[in-house]
RNA sequence: GGGCAAAUUCCAGAGUGGCCAAAUGGGGCAGACUGUAAAUCUGCUGUCUUACGACUUCGGUGGUUCGAAUCCAUCUUUGCCCA
């Protein structure tokens, strides 16, 4: 796997790059599909091929192991064979679910211990137990074990907990390095920053991590809780640390502003289950500001969802219709809010990339910040 | 022609003397959602008012009562049954 910069902005810490995996390549900045049980929701992988063009998809560790569970994933042959994205995957490690299942699972030195929340039964997540788990799912690049700490965490708790999300850091390192890919293609461990909301903790652990000299590196327990300004400085003071040669993740985020402003902060990757779960609950971003297509105002606004969209449904359809069909509860108003939104995102990233490279990002980004904001 | 039953706020449907502007569900109107326990969740949904509160409402009319969606009379409409 190989990393290189395209370009870097000369204003900003903005950076175009380029992923190269045996998957295919990944040109940065990006955004990433969530899918976490190995299907982006309501999503079909021709749409988020051919329509959507999504360079690389999530999985996660937790959901995949739960179900289909290990045996079905390592028979199929991983889960690119499984459910026939032959593209780059990543996987998560159950680090968020360690802060979304809080109320089921028990955090000890050892690992985390989740109560499913499907069937109530125990299972154990070690640092290794996760590596071999994603291992077997398969994806090309693979998350360490961390916690995901609450943006509302007390600085005694946050630094606890970074501490031992360090630890769990060098034992999946190890693990990892002690096994092999399984399908026979090259896959990466991530490791993560995490320190709350506090400077002081957020540069040790970007200096932790760093000195791992992993081939890229996430930024985990932001938009978690706590505000947004919070968010954007703990990136910058993470950015300042982290390599620039090599690929930063921050992982979650988030709204499409959200979004410009870490790229803007130099983050090269972002995933979110926005576009898809606020789609689904009836809210589209497009170019020209947000809409909630259950609102009375789209009840006769015959006009395509979107005039210059960056997907096919965009002019397929109407505003009346989709919101006829959200009213409806038909299933296609989902998947043409989810299709809609990705693409848009998809749309996002690889603009923000074009004027990095035709060296406009700053001005480009912050008109464009302006337009996308506005509630429709 | 005769008998029985029922009419409640947008819909369905509780409520049978004061705790009723009236349960609950649906619908409607708005909001939330950030490494997905989410096709989920929250609020509002008679009128006026920022609120306190005031006012009007339970098929129509007229009664009984301190007080009626609830009791009585009558009318209207609807459903069912018998001819």
């Amino acid at each position: 796997m190989k990393f290189s910069l395209t370009a870097v902005d000369s204003l900003t810490n903005a950076r175009a790059g380029l992923i190269e995996t045996d998957h295919g390549n990944i040109e940065t900045p990006i955004f990433m599909p969530v899918g976490t049980q190995g299907s982006v929701k309501t999503v079909h992988l021709t749409e988020l091929r051919d329509d959507i063009k999504a360079q690389i998809i999530l999985g996660n560790t937790y959901h995949l192991y739960l179900r289909p569970g290990l045996e079905v994933l390592e028979r199929a042959g991983g889960l690119h064979r499984f459910n026939g994205f032959d593209r780059p995957m990543l996987t998560d490690s159950g680090g968020f679910q360690v802060f979304s299942l809080s109320g089921i699972r028990k955090l000890r030195e050892e690992g985390v211990e989740f109560r499913s929340h499907i069937d109530g039964s125990k299972h154990f997540f070690s640092p290794e137990r996760v590596m071999d788990i994603e291992r077997t799912i398969g994806a090309d690049i693979v998350m360490a074990l961390d916690e995901c700490t609450p943006g509302t965490a007390d600085y005694d708790y946050a630094k606890q907990s970074m501490e031992m999300t360090h630890r769990w850091l060098d034992r999946c390192v190890a693990r990892f390095e002690e096994t092999q890919p399984k399908y026979g293609y090259e896959q990466v461990l991530f490791p993560i920053v995490q320190g709350c909301v506090y400077p002081d903790l957020r540069r040790r652990s970007a200096e932790y991590i760093s000195s791992k000299g992993t081939f890229g590196n996430a930024i985990g327990g932001l938009a978690v809780g706590e505000p947004v300004d919070k968010m954007y400085e703990m990136i910058e003071v993470v950015n300042a640390i982290l390599p620039k040669d090599r690929p930063r993740y921050l992982m979650g985020v988030g709204t499409p502003v959200n979004i410009l402003e870490g790229i803007e902060r130099g983050v090269d990757m972002f995933d979110c289950v926005m576009p898809t779960r606020n789609g689904r609950n009836a809210m589209l971003f497009t170019k020209s500001g947000i809409m909630n297509m259950r609102n009375k105002k789209w009840e006769f606004d015959f006009s395509p969802i979107e005039e210059d969209g960056a997907s096919y449904v965009d002019t397929l359809y109407s505003k009346a219709y989709l919101r006829h069909l959200f009213h409806s509860h038909e299933f296609l108003a989902m998947q043409i809010a989810s299709i809609h939104n990705l693409a848009f995102y998809l749309w996002l990233v690889g603009e923000a990339r074009k004027h990095i490279i035709s060296g406009d990002f700053a001005v480009w980004k912050a008109r464009t910040v302006e337009q996308i904001s506005v509630r429709l």
